[in-house]
RNA sequence: GGGCGCUUAGCUCAGCUGGUUUAGAGCGUCUGCCUUACAAGCAGAGGGUCGGGGGUUCGAAUCCCUCAGCGCCCACCA
C-alpha cells in the first residue's frame, strides 16, 4: 500500500471511532481484572464543548487508555448534568424570544420546554467528546435527572432529613434578584466595585443634633430598625440610650450598642437593617429588632417600604440620594471600593434575604472527608490544593440546597392541609406519612402539597460516583462494589468546594468510602496572552475547527503540551500545530520502514549495535514515562515519548539502520525495526490514539475486532549493565562536531572524511561502525605523532583530528582552540578554588570531593591536550 | 484583612530533601541545506547566573530573612 507524505487524519479518525464502538471496546463489565475507573465531570447537558472540556477529557482519555493497556478493566462513565440554574435560564431566555414569559406558563408547561431543550441540546457535547477520541463507556451515559439518579438523590434527601441534618427554616440567604432563587454561598462571587459612600444624618430624637452614619447602601433606610454604636467608642457616648429619626422615614429607632461595630469606620455608627444584611441580621437576632423586608423577589421595593414601593433597587438609590440632599440629611458622598456579592449565573448583584429554605447539616459530614485528604487516603495532584481544602472545610456552613427553580430536583416535602410537612419518597409513602402524622386517616394525595422548590444541581453531581452505579438506592450491588471507589478524577480547581469536596462527603456518608483516590486539579485554559478564555472577548477557538484543521491526536497533543497539572495553560494554535508536525513525522517515520526491501543478506555492524542501543534506550523510556505517569506529569510524559519518537528513533536509530538507496535490508534489522515501532506506537497511544490505530494496523495484518487499544503496554527496563546507552550518546557527541565541522567548511555530507583519534580513546568497534556511517568517516585511525593540518575537537578527554589541509584557516582554528583553552582553564579554577580549600576536602562528603578530583583530572588532560593542538598549528 | 502559590533562556516550563563538569527541555530565533521517509523536514548554532538585597554553609537556582511584582483562594468592616 502506498502511503501519502502527508498525514491526514480526518478519515482515519472517523474510520478507527467507528471501529473502537462497534467492537465494544470501550466497554467495561465486571470481572476478574483490576477496576480502573474515572467518571466524567458531566458537563452542563445543554453546553458545547470549550477549550476547559477539551483539557479535562483528554487528560482523562490518556489516564484511561493507559490504564486499559496495563490490562486493568477501564471504565470510564460519561454523562451530563441538569444544571438546575444554567439550563433553566436558557429555557427562560429562549421562551422570551418567542414572547412567553414564565410566569405564563404552569410548572408542567415550562418542564414541558426544558425536556424539549435537554433532548434537542443534550447529545451534542457527548457527540463532540467522540470527535476527541474520548474512550468512554457510552453505554453508561448518565443524566443526573434520569430516573436512576433521580431516585437517588431524593432518597438521599429523604434519608438526610431523617437523619435529622436536613433541616427547614428562615435565615439568612443569597437571593438572586434575577434568577429569583436563593443561591449557596459558593455561587457567589465577590467583585470589587467602584462605588459611594453616603454619609447620612439620623436626627437624634428630642435634640437638634444628628448622629451621622456612613453607608454604601442607603436605599435599605427604610428597612433600619436600629442604630448601633460600640459602647466603648468615646464619640459616640452621647447617645448612649438615645434614639433617632431615620431621615425622610421618619420612623424613630432604638440606638443599641455592640463591639461588632469598628470605631474606625466612617462615624463609627451603623445602621442596622436586619433584614437585609448578615450583619445586621446577626445584631437583629441578638437585640430581638424588628425586621422589614423593604425588597421584592426581584429587587424591586416592596409595600412594607412604605415608600419608593415598585422602583428598582438601584434606580432607588440614585433618587433617595436627590431626597436625602434636597431634605439636607445628607452630610457628604465619598468615593469608595468595596466588594459586592454578584451571582454566579446571572451576574447580578446578590441581595442578601431572609427567606424560607432547606439546609443540610455540613459539620458531621466534613469531619472524614477533611481527615481522608489531609492524610493523603486520597491525593490531591498538585497537593497545594490541600490547604485551600482544608480551610473550607475547617469553617463548613450549612448548606442551602433549597432553589426557587422548576428545573430540577423537587424536594420530597408534602405540606398537609391543617399544616405542618412530611419527607417522604414518592407520594404514596408520604400519604402514609402524613395520615400517621396528622391523625387523619382520611387524607389523600390531593390534600397534600408538594414543596414546589427544587435542590441545589450538585446535590445532586455531589452523588455521582455512587449514583452512576446505583449505589444508593441499590446498595452492595455488583457494580458499585466493583467499580467503587473510582481512580482519579480530573476537574478544575474552581468547583473544589461545589463538587468536589461534596462528593467525598457523599462517599464517606453513602458508602463509607472514598469516591476517588486521586484528584487531578487541571489548570484554567487561558489564551496565549494569559485572559481567560471567554464569548466576550472572542478569544476562545472552536474545539472542532481547531480538530478539522489539525487532527484529534494533534490538538490533543496541543493541550497536553503545555499542561502541567493544575498550572494555567496559555493555549495557542502553534501548540497543536506542533501536534500535527508529530504525526506526520511518526506516518512518514512509518513510509520510510515500510518501504523498505527485506532480504536475506547480513547484517551490518552498524544496525546491530543501534538496535541494542535502541533497545536499551526504549526500555529506559518507558521506565521513566511510568514513573512520570504515576506522579500525573503527564506533559513531560508526553515530552518524553515525543523525544524518543523524533530524536532517538527517527533521527539516531533510522538513520543508523537505513540502508542505502535502493539496497535491500536485512530480515533481522527489518524485524527489529518493526517490533520497535510497535512498541512506540503503544507508548503513543494514550497519547494520540487515531493515527497509533492507524499504524498499528499497518504494521501487520490484525484480526477482526483487534486493536492497539487493548495491546499491552511496553515494559519498562531501566537497567543497562554495559553502559550502552553512555557509550552511545560519546558516538552523538563525535558525529555531531563531524557534522559540524561540516556545516562549517561547507563540506557536503556526501564527502567522506578521513579522521584520527588520539591514543587514549578506545576504539569500541561497534560504536565506532555507527559513528562511520553517521558522520560519512572514510577512515577512524590512530592519530600520527605529528598530526596534519586538522581541524581538532574533543569528547571527553579523547582528541579527534579531522584533517583537511586545503580549507583549514588556521588562525581561526587557533582562536577556537584558545577559546576552548580559556574555557577549561577557567573550569579549572573553580575546581582547584574548591579542592584548595580545606574546609571543603574535610568537610565534603567523600564522593563529592572524588567526583571534584576527577575533573580535575579530566580538565588537565583537556588543557594539556588542547595545548598540543595549539603547538602542532603554530608549526 | 487572612492564607496559598509564583518570579529560571524571546515564549511556556522542568530542576528547588543544597554538591552529577561555570543550569536543562520544548517552541521560537539564527546559519546552511528541496541530502528520494518527512521543508508539517534535515544538519548545526547562539541564548539565561536562576526577580532585587541580605544571611546560613566549605558549597545555594535549591535553606532562612527581607523588598518588589504577579496570580489564586478565603473573609460580615457597614
Amino acid at each position: 500500500m502506498e502511503l501519502a507524505s502527508k498525514y491526514s487524519p480526518a478519515e482515519i479518525e472517523g474510520k478507527w471511532y467507528a471501529y473502537w464502538t462497534e467492537k465494544g471496546l470501550f466497554k467495561s463489565r465486571p470481572d476478574a481484572r483490576e477496576p480502573y475507573t474515572i467518571v466524567i465531570p458531566p458537563p452542563n447537558v445543554t453546553g458545547v464543548l470549550h477549550m476547559g472540556h477539551m483539557l479535562n477529557n483528554t487528560i482523562q482519555d490518556i489516564l484511561v487508555r493507559h490504564a486499559r493497556m496495563q490490562g486493568k478493566n477501564a471504565c470510564w462513565v460519561p454523562g451530563t448534568d441538569h444544571a438546575s440554574i444554567a439550563t433553566e435560564a436558557k429555557v427562560v431566555n429562549r421562551l422570551a424570544q418567542k414572547g412567553i414569559s414564565k410566569t405564563d406558563l404552569t410548572r408542567e408547561e415550562f418542564l414541558g420546554h426544558a425536556w424539549d431543550w435537554t433532548n434537542e441540546h443534550g447529545g451534542i457535547i457527548l457527540k463532540q467528546l467522540r470527535k476527541l477520541g474520548a474512550s468512554c463507556d457510552w453505554d453508561r451515559t448518565a443524566f443526573t435527572m434520569d430516573p436512576e439518579r433521580s431516585r437517588s438523590v431524593i432518597r438521599v434527601f429523604c434519608d438526610l432529613y431523617d437523619k435529622g441534618l436536613i433541616y427547614r427554616g428562615v435565615r439568612m440567604v443569597n437571593w438572586d434578584p434575577k434568577a429569583l432563587t436563593a443561591l449557596s454561598d459558593e455561587e457567589v462571587i465577590y467583585k470589587e466595585q467602584q462605588g459611594k459612600l453616603y454619609y447620612l444624618r439620623y436626627r437624634i430624637e428630642g435634640e437638634n443634633g444628628y448622629a451621622v452614619v456612613a453607608t454604601t447602601r442607603p436605599e435599605t433606610i427604610m428597612g433600619d430598625t436600629a442604630m448601633c454604636i460600640n459602647p466603648n467608642d468615646p464619640k459616640n457616648q452621647h447617645l448612649k440610650g438615645k434614639k433617632v429619626i431615620v431621615p425622610l422615614v421618619g420612623r424613630v429607632i432604638p440606638v443599641i450598642e455592640d463591639d461588632y461595630v469598628d470605631i474606625e469606620f466612617g462615624t463609627g455608627c451603623l445602621k442596622v437593617t436586619p433584614a437585609h444584611d448578615v450583619n445586621d441580621y446577626m445584631l437583629g437576632e441578638k437585640y430581638n429588632l424588628e425586621s422589614i423586608d423593604i425588597f421584592n423577589d426581584n429587587g424591586t421595593i416592596s409595600e412594607a417600604a412604605g415608600m419608593y414601593v415598585g422602583m428598582d433597587r438601584f434606580e432607588v438609590r440614585r433618587q433617595i440620594e436627590k431626597d436625602l440632599e434636597a431634605a439636607g440629611l445628607l452630610e457628604k458622598v465619598e468615593a469608595y471600593t468595596n466588594k459586592v456579592g454578584f451571582s454566579e449565573r446571572t451576574d447580578v448583584p446578590i441581595e442578601p434575604k431572609l427567606s424560607m429554605q432547606w439546609f443540610l447539616k455540613m459539620e458531621h459530614l466534613a469531619k472524614p472527608a477533611l481527615e481522608a485528604v489531609m492524610n493523603d487516603d486520597i491525593r490531591f495532584y498538585p497537593s497545594k490544593y490541600k490547604n485551600t481544602y482544608r480551610y473550607w472545610m475547617e469553617n463548613i456552613k450549612d448548606w442551602c440546597i433549597s432553589r426557587q427553580l422548576w428545573w430540577g430536583h423537587r424536594i420530597p416535602a408534602y405540606f398537609m392541609p391543617k399544616g405542618g410537612f412530611v419527607v417522604a419518597e414518592d407520594i404514596d409513602r408520604a400519604v402514609e406519612a402524613a395520615r400517621a402524622k396528622s391523625g387523619d386517616s382520611t387524607l389523600t394525595a390531593a390534600d397534600l402539597r408538594q414543596d414546589p422548590d427544587c435542590l441545589d444541581t450538585w446535590f445532586s453531581s455531589w452523588l455521582w460516583p455512587i449514583s452512576l452505579f446505583d449505589g444508593i438506592c441499590s446498595p452492595g450491588n455488583p457494580e458499585i462494589e466493583y467499580y467503587y471507589p473510582t481512580c482519579d478524577l480530573v476537574t478544575g480547581p474552581d468547583i473544589i468546594f461545589f463538587w468536589v469536596a461534596r462528593m467525598i462527603m457523599a462517599g464517606y456518608e453513602y458508602q463509607g468510602k472514598m469516591p476517588f483516590r486521586n484528584v487531578y486539579f487541571t489548570g484554567i485554559v487561558r489564551d496565549k496572552l494569559g485572559r481567560k478564555m471567554s464569548k466576550q472577548l472572542g478569544n476562545s477557538p472552536d474545539p472542532l475547527e481547531l480538530i478539522d484543521k489539525y487532527g484529534a491526536d494533534g490538538v490533543r497533543m496541543g493541550m497536553m503540551l503545555s499542561a502541567p497539572a493544575g498550572n494555567d495553560i496559555l493555549f495557542d494554535d502553534s501548540l497543536c500545530e506542533q501536534g500535527r508536525n508529530f504525526n506526520n513525522k511518526i506516518w512518514n517515520a512509518f513510509r520510510l520502514v515500510k518501504g523498505w526491501q527485506v532480504a536475506d543478506c547480513e547484517q551490518p555492524e552498524a544496525a546491530r549495535t543501534a538496535i541494542e542501543w535502541f533497545g536499551i534506550k526504549l526500555g529506559r523510556t518507558v521506565a521513566e514515562i511510568d514513573d512520570l505517569f504515576g506522579k500525573y506529569r503527564l506533559s513531560e510524559a508526553l515530552m518524553a515519548v515525543y523525544k524518543l519518537f523524533w530524536d532517538e528513533f527517527s533521527s539516531w536509530y533510522l538513520e543508523a539502520v537505513k540502508p542505502a538507496y535502493g539496497a535491500p535490508v536485512d530480515r533481522q534489522t527489518y524485524e527489529a525495526t518493526i517490533g520497535f515501532f510497535d512498541s512506540l506506537l503503544r507508548i503513543l497511544h494514550p497519547f494520540m490514539p487515531f493515527i497509533t490505530e492507524e499504524l498499528w494496523h499497518n504494521i501487520v495484518p490484525r484480526t477482526d475486532g483487534e486493536s492497539i487499544m487493548t495491546a499491552s503496554w511496553p515494559a519498562a527496563c531501566p537497567d543497562d549493565p554495559k553502559g550502552i546507552a553512555d557509550r552511545f550518546e560519546t558516538i552523538k557527541e563525535i558525529v555531531a562536531n563531524i557534522r559540524n565541522i561540516r556545516n562549517d567548511k561547507g563540506l557536503s555530507p556526501k564527502e567522506a572524511l578521513p579522521v584520527m583519534v588520539s591514543a587514549q580513546h578506545r576504539f569500541d568497534h561497534s560504536m565506532d561502525s555507527v559513528a562511520r556511517k553517521l558522520a560519512n568517516i572514510s577512515e577512524l585511525t590512530d592519530v600520527d605523532e605529528k598530526p596534519e593540518i586538522a581541524v581538532v575537537f574533543m569528547v571527553g578527554t579523547a582528541e579527534f583530528h579531522v584533517p583537511m589541509a586545503n580549507h583549514i584557516n588556521v588562525d581561526q582554528e587557533l582562536a577556537k582552540l584558545e577559546e576552548a583553552l580559556k574555557y577549561q582553564q577557567g573550569f579549572l579554577r573553580t575546581v582547584m578554588a574548591k579542592l584548595g580549600n580545606e574546609k571543603f576536602v574535610n568537610g565534603a562528603p567523600e564522593k563529592v570531593v572524588a567526583a571534584e578530583r576527577k575533573k580535575k583530572q579530566d580538565a588537565e588532560a583537556r588543557i594539556s591536550a588542547i595545548c598540543k593542538s595549539i603547538e602542532a598549528l603554530k608549526k
